[in-house]
Formats: C-alpha cells, sequence, structure tokens
DNA sequence: AACGCCAATGATAGCGCTACCATTACGTTC
DNA sequence: GAACGTAATGGTAGCGCTATCATTGGCGTT
C-alpha cells in the first residue's frame, strides 16, 4: 500500500528541508529553545546548546532564514545599491563593505542602478521588500519616489560617495572641493589653457560637481573652463577619444583635466603611442587614485579618494547603528589626497 | 482616553507597512486576487487588476519578498559566490550576471570567500537558507561540506570560470589548455629559459592549471618549468616584486609567464621604469586580457577570457532552466584567445 | 518557612504571503 | 435544457520561524 494512502491531509511542504522542529525534537527541547539556542546562546545553558548544536550537526538542519526575517521582520541582508560596476571605484567601496558586514553575519544584495534614478527606485523599492537590516546607496541624489520610500524606512539609510544633505548616514567627500583642488594645482603649474573632459555629466552628478569646483577656480582666475562631453563613462578607450576630441577642438589646450583616472590613464598612454609629451605638449590629470595611474610613465597626477576605507567606515557605522550604539559622525568626511605624478 | 485602552488584544506587527491585505480591502477584491493581480497579472480580468494596481499605487503599497518567498518556498534571489572582489575579472563576470539576471526580477546575493574553501562552506549554508533561485559559484573545487549541501539543493547550481565535472550547469573555460597555449607561443618565439610566476597557487586553483598546461609544455620540450610563486594576488606592486624575484633567482631567465594580467602589467610597467628592454632583455606574458594591457607600450601579450559574455551565458543559461526550459549544454565552454602584444 | 528573584524553558499566536482547492458565473455543446 | 467546460475569484490552511508572555525550579533573604 502507498505511503500517501496514508495522508488524508497532505502536507504543504514541497522540499524536505529539516526544520528547526525537527532538531527541537532530536534534543528533546522546544523549539523556542533551538532558535534560542542558535540566536541568542547565551540565553540558553550550556548543556542545552551543546545538544542543540549536535543535533543541528547531526541533521545537517540549516536554518530559514526568510522564515526568521518573516517571524522577526528583519533580516541579516544589506543593500548596496550603485550606479555601475564598471568603475572600480564602486567595487572598491563594495569590497570595503563587504568585509565588515560579512563578518557581522550580514549578506550583501547588491543593485546596479546605470546611474538611472528610475532604476534606482526600483530597486529601492524592491529591496525594501526584502526588510533589509539596513541600505546603502551612492549618491545623495534621488528620485521623488524614492525620497519618499527613504524617508519612511524604518532601517538606517547610509549615503556614500558624496557628501551633503543625507536622508541619515553619509560618508563620502566633497567633489567640488576636489575639483578645486586639482584646478588649482593646474594654474600652479602654470597651466591656463585648461580643458575639462568628463562623460555623461547629466547622470554622473559627482563628475560634474567635480567639474563646477574645476570652472569656479579657473573663473575666479579670469580664464575660461571649456568642457568636452563624452559619450562613454570611464574607460581606458574613452581617454583616448577624449585626448582626441582636445586635440581637434582645442587645439591650443595645456592641460586636461579627466573626470576620472580611466579617462586621464587612457589618455596618457595614447598620448605615449602618439608620441606626445606629458607633460610638455598636454598635461594631464585624473581623479580616483586608481592604482595603475602611479605605476604608468609619466605618473598620472590624480586626487586619490580612500575608497575602500569609505566603505569600510560605512559598514563599521552601520553595524554601530544596528546594534543599538549611537554613531557619533552622521556625516563623515573621508577626505581627498592630491597626488602629483609628472604628468602635470 | 488612549487608543490603546481598546486594544486588548495586541497586534504583533511591529512595522505600520501596507499589507496585501489593506490592498485587498481598498480594492474590494480578495487578498488571493491581489497576489494573483501582481505575480500572475494574466489569471485575472482586466478590470480588477487595473483597480488593484491602483490601490497599489494609492496606499503605496511595496510587496513583503520574505512573506512571499517563505509561502512559496522560493524567491527571487540568485546567490553569487566569488573568491575575490579585488580582481577584476570576478566583478565582470558579476556584472554579466547582474545584466542578466536583473532584467528578469532576480535579485543578486554576493559573496566572497577570499579563495577559502570553508568560508565558501559558510556562505553556501547561509545562502541556502535564503531559498535562492540559483546559485552560482566560482570554480569546481569545494570542501566535502560543500558538497553535501550543494548535492542536495533543489535549486539549480552554476559552477563558472572553469571547466570540468561539475555537479549541474557549468560554464567556463579550459585553464589547462589555457597554460598549453601560452607556453607554446613562448616557445614559438623562441624562449627557452620561461618562469611562471603566480601567487597563492594553493588556493588560487585556475592558476594552478594553468601552471600545470605550462610545465607540460616546457617538459614534452625537454625544458624545465621554474615557478615562482608570490605571496599576493593580483596587484601591480606584487607583479614588480615577480619581476625583481626573477631577476635575482633566475637571471638568466629570457621570458615570465604571469598568472595574470595584473602581475604581468605591474611586471612590464617595472621593467619599463628601470629600463630594462621588453621583450629583448625579458619577455613577459599574463592572462585574462584586461583592457590596460592592451594601452600600454608594448602591449602585453595575453590570453583574453570572455569575462562578462561568461557571466552573461551563466544568467542565461539559469533564467532558461528557471523557466523550465531545457538547457541544451549543461557545460559550456567558452574558449580563449592568444592576444599576441609586443611583450614576447 | 514564606517570599521574591532570576535563569531556563515552554506554549501560544502570529509574521504577510501563496498553494490548493472550492465556488461562482457564464457560455457551449448535443 | 441538462450537462459540461472554462475563466475569475474566494476561503482555508499553512510556509518555518520568533516575540511575548507564562511557567518552572532553584537560590538567597528576612
Amino acid at each position: 500500500m502507498s505511503k500517501a494512502a496514508f495522508d488524508t491531509i497532505k502536507p504543504r511542504r514541497r522540499s524536505d528541508q529539516v526544520t528547526l522542529g525537527q532538531v527541537a525534537k532530536a534534543a528533546g527541547v522546544s523549539p523556542m529553545t533551538v532558535s534560542r539556542a542558535l540566536n541568542h546562546p547565551d540565553k540558553v545553558s550550556d548543556r542545552t546548546r551543546q545538544s542543540v548544536l549536535d543535533s543541528v550537526e547531526r541533521l545537517g538542519y540549516v536554518p530559514n532564514r526568510v522564515a526568521g526575517s518573516l517571524a522577526s521582520s528583519r533580516s541579516s541582508l544589506v543593500a548596496v545599491i550603485v550606479p555601475s560596476l564598471s568603475n572600480s571605484v564602486f567595487v572598491e567601496v563594495i569590497k570595503g563593505l563587504q568585509e565588515t558586514l560579512e563578518g557581522e553575519g550580514y549578506q550583501l544584495l547588491l543593485g546596479n542602478t546605470d546611474y538611472d534614478l528610475d532604476r534606482e527606485y526600483q530597486l529601492v523599492r524592491t529591496f525594501m521588500g526584502w526588510s533589509c537590516s539596513a541600505l546603502v546607496m551612492a549618491g545623495l541624489r534621488h528620485s521623488e519616489a524614492s525620497h519618499t520610500l527613504l524617508t519612511n524606512a524604518s532601517h538606517p539609510i547610509m549615503e556614500i560617495m558624496e557628501l551633503g544633505p543625507s536622508l541619515d548616514l553619509n560618508v563620502g567627500l566633497d567633489h567640488v572641493a576636489a575639483g578645486r583642488c586639482m584646478a588649482r594645482h593646474l594654474l600652479e603649474r602654470g597651466y591656463r589653457r585648461i580643458v575639462y573632459v568628463g562623460a555623461r555629466l547629466g547622470d554622473d552628478y559627482r563628475a560634474f560637481m567635480r567639474y563646477q569646483g574645476h570652472r569656479e577656480v579657473l573663473e575666479c582666475a579670469g580664464l575660461e573652463a571649456p568642457l568636452v562631453e563624452l559619450e562613454t563613462l570611464g574607460s581606458l578607450e574613452a581617454g583616448a577619444l577624449g585626448l582626441a576630441r582636445v586635440s581637434r577642438e582645442y587645439p591650443a589646450a595645456q592641460a586636461i583635466h579627466f573626470a576620472n583616472d580611466d579617462l586621464g590613464a587612457g589618455a596618457l598612454l595614447a598620448a605615449n603611442r602618439q608620441g606626445l609629451r606629458v607633460p610638455e605638449d598636454i598635461a594631464i590629470a585624473g581623479f580616483n587614485g586608481l592604482a595603475f595611474g602611479q605605476h604608468i610613465t609619466p605618473r598620472l597626477t590624480t586626487i586619490v579618494s580612500p575608497r575602500e576605507t569609505m566603505g569600510r567606515l560605512a559598514g563599521q557605522a552601520l553595524i554601530r547603528r544596528l546594534a543599538g550604539q549611537h554613531v557619533h559622525r552622521k556625516r563623515h568626511d573621508v577626505g581627498f589626497t592630491l597626488q602629483p605624478g609628472e604628468s602635470t
């Protein structure tokens, strides 16, 4: 006779996963005690805890985090929303976050907006549905819909990369100041005809802010601040293209301030290949402080941002907040450093 | 009188999130109909669907995915486990996965093992608790504990990067063949005293397999295949260090086969700085086909692996599988291409 | 000896959603 | 016109866990 014949009530369970209840039975305790033994080990006696852990091991029990999250209405997920994975800057920040948060038992839920605020909204919405412990996002600009959702959120929100009026926590740096800093550096070196080259500045607001700072300084010095805008975001090819466009559109240019190191290094290497002397024929500067800029000849003048540190600090602040501790600096300026190379 | 005085039974809900039930009430239908309107739109009438969507909008309802996943015992999460986020190779694969899967409504859960099989196990265990739709992991080697867990998993498992006997689906390339390919190239160019430089080959099994292929070819040609092993995984600094160690330990070396492009490019740029002629004084080859290797002078000889494509193919295969369709190739060789530069 | 206190454990009642059937209304068929 | 199929909707019963309160028993206090 088939086993099913006995099952008058058909069980709903589709997987034959071991459940907490089965562990409880095996250990001779109540489910609640198993839950405590696993999540609040100090709340059960040593004997009980050991017996529960033995049963867990023996049965191969894997806690169902979905059920746990539903019951407690919070999850061990931390959502991270970045505008791009092609740009190593965001990857390094993710790495910093990952290192700090994984150690505390959180898992990263990753989303990519591709610099699209609508996609950002969709991601925020989706991630909210996961009862995340926290939400980390790059940038301070959001759509109105996102803003509504975010202000009603019950978890901490960490905005990173830039600095300014934030929803909750903020770790980043001042991009306008960074733009000013590099512009001043170029002026000090004696360059006067300086072109800023960026890409999709309407989307990449931080690059736009750096341009703002750059322009401000140049205009204060009575100089023009021409802008060349490319289609492609950071890439070495785009940098080479940027150099070509500047040569064509601004043949008298003495220096190029690139929005990032990918562009800058691309231009520098292209100049090398073309036999252009850097900085004599054209000076080149970037932004980010990517490693390879310091290995090429001449070394790329750049502004170093502490990216992995930024991720780590953001992670640490979140951990503190989630542990119920006070976060001292809701806005944390990680600063930046001008790193002069021989390219300017 | 306080409102609470009426609440004899205190509700358990901690957040004041709008629920599906409230949407149902607002739309004048049953919760079940709201669920269908959102998840199986073709199962409800146009009129009902519209009315439900209106209520969703009006109330600002955000579906609770945790509850949904528990009830349906599957989630829209796809777990991705990689050994490193410092290596752009994995980031590019993640990008490919992300592009394909995000469009189909999946979210990526990201884990980093740092080349540690125990951490891999912990991650697998944790991610299993999330009832993921699929699990993507780099590599075919797992601890016994992971293996047990993985073979009992009810979701598809995609192993990427390398090729071989896999648990379920597999998209990757043959690293032994790649090692052979580069070794043959170096022999064809006339080099005889060739050193392989890698890092943590005990952990980085793919780099080790490339060395195997390399050694096989050299030994067939009656040559030795000395190995220099570094502490740090791919980085430009480590590459420079590798060059230095080879100069010291194998001063007669004619060519260096580096385990990856970061090392190769680091060595190449260091050679440039030191005035060593590449390839006359020392030939240098890498692996991966990273962009910047093709922008430096001389261009780095390398083997290009289609990384983003690999991620995309893996994502597409998973999507097919999750849609219940047949996946034609459970093992998919994405191949590789030798890209000779002037560095060899 | 009676009392309170605390640590350890258990029983109960959901968390917000969906699988699974039951039901309804309305055409179609012979 | 009775039987039948089908599309749309609803009711019920959980999914596997944890918050909350209740209960127990051992201990120190007066």
